[in-house]
DNA sequence: AATGAATGAGCCTTCATTCAT
DNA sequence: AATGAATGAAGGCTCATTCAT
């Protein structure tokens, strides 16, 4: 399978079930608002026996926020691999981060609204990832703008606001809804592009 | 005083002790790492002190929730009162409500994000708050694509993507930045207008 | 009014508000199941509104537990005081005690139930109170026995069975039961008799 | 072991020693007089521990006040068993109650005395037991009455005034006081076959 | 005489975690 | 590998009581 289509393919999420339960509570009620009996409970474990698969906690969530950025971080390179043009670029990183959002909903919500409740080396962690992944972003609108190819010469704040956009679809977005996934992938990328404006 | 530029008047927060510390402790650990025990440190009250004021945990959350919804409520029917063109009513009312996020950092935030924390008929309430904003916008920039200004036919989608921008400027907009408010206020309606596009 | 007829006599209870509410709160829930805030609320007072007639919640149930022994007490004697045959003695305590407890019910009963609540040195008072009581009818019992009267030669455990029994009357008798209150005493009466046996 | 005599046997009560501990802390301070902390420490467990055998402060008691009247209605049951004639009947009944009041102290005197702490739908399942055991003995000195035996034709009012009074032996009897457990029994027999009057 | 505000101590319950079996 | 039993610490909340006004 060649890398310029993994990016855009999403299987069923296939977690182990103890942070597959972790990940349906911490959407649920959040990682406070989460007990280890809970996710015990949903994993169908007692809950020393899920103990036997993770030290904590902590490291429960640690594990899946790690998972989400990863393939998060993985995704966002192989979709820039491939394309050569600023324009190019930069449509394939938005419609990346929006795919994301829209088929990893919960792992990408629970890692962008849980990453407060990592202990501070973890969260340094989450932190240089998600910088990572703004520095993409930055970076193509930056050398589009260079390019003459986008209007906009706050490439930094334009970054934000797509990234921003893009989290945004994990918090309505259903599999079920009225459009098409492809269609809202469009009309996304459609205002991405008008937040960088054309040239 | 006008009732045209109310809405951008930002005087400091004067919300009662105990709603402002909870407001901080929420906005930093959110509402089930918040404790009771918290809250009454950091507004100097012992903890039944605290319940003088409040019933339950739970009714400090609904206060804080209730004031910042009334509050950006008010200001988004200010900003759209006096203005009449489509181009005119959707600057301002964008403006208004980057303007909230960025001064209502804090309150802004824990709103949208411990809305889930909300007892059923609270949060009913909440959405319905929100949701009337949300029509707010949705109207304007239909309003603004029927008159022939905006070249988006998708205004709910866009309406959306916009108000997500906004409020993830509460996530990272600090007073002490490098940018004036102004300039960050006017940056943000730019990429707003972007999203809607120009016919 | 000569004292031969008083004892009788039950006029609806007089008792300053706060011992009034706090009777019936202790009646319902009991001491320990009742709060100082319930009473308060009860007796339509504020909270230290009510440490102005009262120096603490204890201090209410004595009062309370006084009361109740006092008129208790003074009916007794005032039963016995015309009496001369050991029978008719006996008849009119037993109905004297029947009496105070169907129309002292809620006196009666959190006297009783309540005394265990009492600190050491009050609760030393109120069984001396309640010997005093039962040691009346003992000896009345006894001397009947001794006169030929009453066939039971176990004057204590006879005493304390019809105490027992008049004390039960608390427990189910209502204002508006099927029965009159004198036929209610003449039965209760009747049953004391046969605790004692004729000779 | 014949059923005939077993309800007059009573083996040191084996309770687990949660509901054990609960127990002796509710005779000496009524359910809202004791704390989870009381029981646990009286139980040596810390009170986690205690939580893991009961859900709550209330399923103790309710386990408690359980246990108590099954005993007592299986026993009831087993006392009228093997008796015939109306007499015969009632000495056996009698005889059990009190004897179950005499052994079962402590439990019986809880299950009394604490019934109103009850939820209300447990409450109404005390109170149906309670009334079960109290047709027994309504109906016995109704029957007794019928065929002629008994002179009282207040079955109800006499049978409460016997209840009552087994009771009463609950909050006075100790093993090692004066008198013999038997004659204890043979007092409290005579009394009641006092109440109901012969023919 | 009466009240709003306040508190130390304690309530029942649940937390994340461990350990013997 | 898996579970029942156990715990120190902490959770939200209420207690009886006091005091400034």
């Amino acid at each position: 399978m060649g890398a310029s289509t993994d990016w855009r393919e999403y299987l069923p999420e296939d977690l182990p079930k103890v942070l597959d339960a972790a990940l349906q509570e911490f959407a649920e009620n959040g990682y406070h608002g989460t007990s280890i009996r809970d996710i015990a409970a949903r994993a169908k474990l007692s809950v020393p026996g899920l103990y036997h698969y993770h030290a904590s906690k902590q490291d429960i969530l640690v594990a899946l926020v790690t998972t989400v950025m990863n393939d998060l971080t993985t995704r966002c390179e192989a979709a820039l691999a491939t394309a050569t043009t600023p324009q190019d670029r930069f449509d394939r990183l938005v419609e990346c981060l929006v795919r994301f959002h829209m088929f990893r909903r919960e792992a990408a919500f629970v890692a962008a609204s849980e990453a407060r409740s990592l202990d501070p080396d973890q969260r340094r962690e989450y932190v240089a990832s998600r910088n990572r992944v703004q520095a993409m972003i930055d970076e193509v609108i930056a050398d589009g703008h260079a390019g003459g190819v986008f209007a906009t010469p706050y490439a930094k704040d334009a970054g934000r606001a797509i990234t921003t956009m893009a989290i945004g679809v994990a918090s309505w977005y259903r599999a079920d809804g009225a459009l098409s996934a492809d269609e809202v992938v469009r009309r996304q990328v459609e205002f991405a592009r008008g937040v960088v404006g054309r040239r």
